[in-house]
DNA sequence: GTCTATAATTTGATAGAC
DNA sequence: GTCTATCAAATTATAGAC
């Protein structure tokens, strides 16, 4: 049910709080939610809040590296698999599209909090004591265009060009729906077919003849 | 100086205003933002705010619909133009990313503000009077896949992977530095990059002749 | 129109009974 | 540990002098 288990010593009461902290933080972000709005939503007190968490910037501290780390860790899985590369392109768009279709609100909220207040939370990234372990996918993408398997390309460039695809029509669905006229439901609908097509997209612009004359 | 001389019977101070509303709301949302702060901004009164517009919502819808018309318009006029397609997925790459980079906080604040609360803004929207004229676009790719010259795709699709690649990094900027461990600068240095290469990414997909057999 | 002062409201946080 | 009542601070909004 909860995904909040991490926090081991929690007891049902912390679990409740924390469950209900991350749905309201993550859609209202730090300074659209409310204490009262957090107990509400974990059918508590709000002065119970305050006895367990001690202040809202705390609480918020604890649900932002708690989300952080999600994100965070589900892409180091992704990139970390060997697998050859198609596969594992076809692997990361599948499996991102999923992550984040199940976590709607996990991006947006990270990627707004942390562009209102880049400081505040490099201590907190420090903290999550995280390493990102790209060299595994780096070195294939270049040992692959090496082999001319693929062509030539900045293997970062590639990567962000990957997640941006997968990510971004997520996060921008209602700008979007709300710019080109659609529906929600046909907003779905593309977005089903979509995890079908990013890959060959990607591959075949990877494996476009063209440029290897 | 100021991109706001839409509001043409605005006067200097309500201009002066405008444009410090503009900048505080897409920096800090409408939650974050402090009529203090705008009022400082604007180095003027805070009672002089509420004298010209009355209260912090009709300000911010203000605020709110000019910024989604000048996203809207913007894509609106690249769309729009009559060119051949490859030219015009040059000219569309480059073009957003160059109008991104001038407006760096314009999309994050509409795709926050519109996720925090869709249903306020169908009004505001609807107000605005906007129908998105995609007929070119869709219809060119459709005629030239029919002829051959790119291989089949869903129009939407493709349109959502230039914009993808083209808008993301930039609100993703502080959590992909982070997650990647990128200094600001080199962050800076591949967006410049960008600007050249993805065009190519996408045509090099698009005319890929594996998938014309 | 612009300012100072202040009202009215919201909200994070705590005291203290049980 | 949990609740009610309440404080203290912050913040939007207005009144009224100039």
């Amino acid at each position: 049910m909860t995904d909040l288990q991490i926090f081991e010593t929690a007891g049902e009461t912390e679990l409740k709080i924390l469950d209900a902290a991350k749905k309201i933080f993550s859609i209202k972000g730090y300074d659209g939610a409310r204490m009262q709005e957090i107990a509400n939503e974990a059918k508590i007190n709000k002065a119970a809040l305050h006895y367990y968490f001690r202040s809202k910037d705390k609480l918020f501290e604890l649900i932002f590296k708690f989300c952080f780390k999600k994100i965070y860790n589900n892409l180091g899985e992704i990139i970390e698999k060997d697998m050859p590369l198609k596969d594992k392109i076809k692997f990361m768009t599948e499996n991102y599209i999923d992550f984040i279709s199940k976590n709607q609100y996990l991006i947006p909220f990270i990627m707004t909090e942390l562009a209102k207040n880049p400081d505040r939370f490099v201590k907190v990234i420090k903290e999550s004591d995280v390493k990102f372990k790209s060299e595994n996918f780096i070195n294939q993408i270049k040992k692959e265009a090496k082999a001319g398997n693929i062509k030539e390309i900045d293997p970062f460039q590639l990567f962000m060009n990957i997640i941006s695809m997968c990510v971004f029509p997520f996060p921008a669905k209602p700008m979007l729906c709300a710019i080109l006229g659609i529906s929600e439901l046909k907003y779905k609908k593309m977005m089903e077919e979509r995890k079908k097509i990013i890959a060959d997209f990607i591959m075949d612009s990877l494996i476009n003849p063209v440029h290897r004359e």
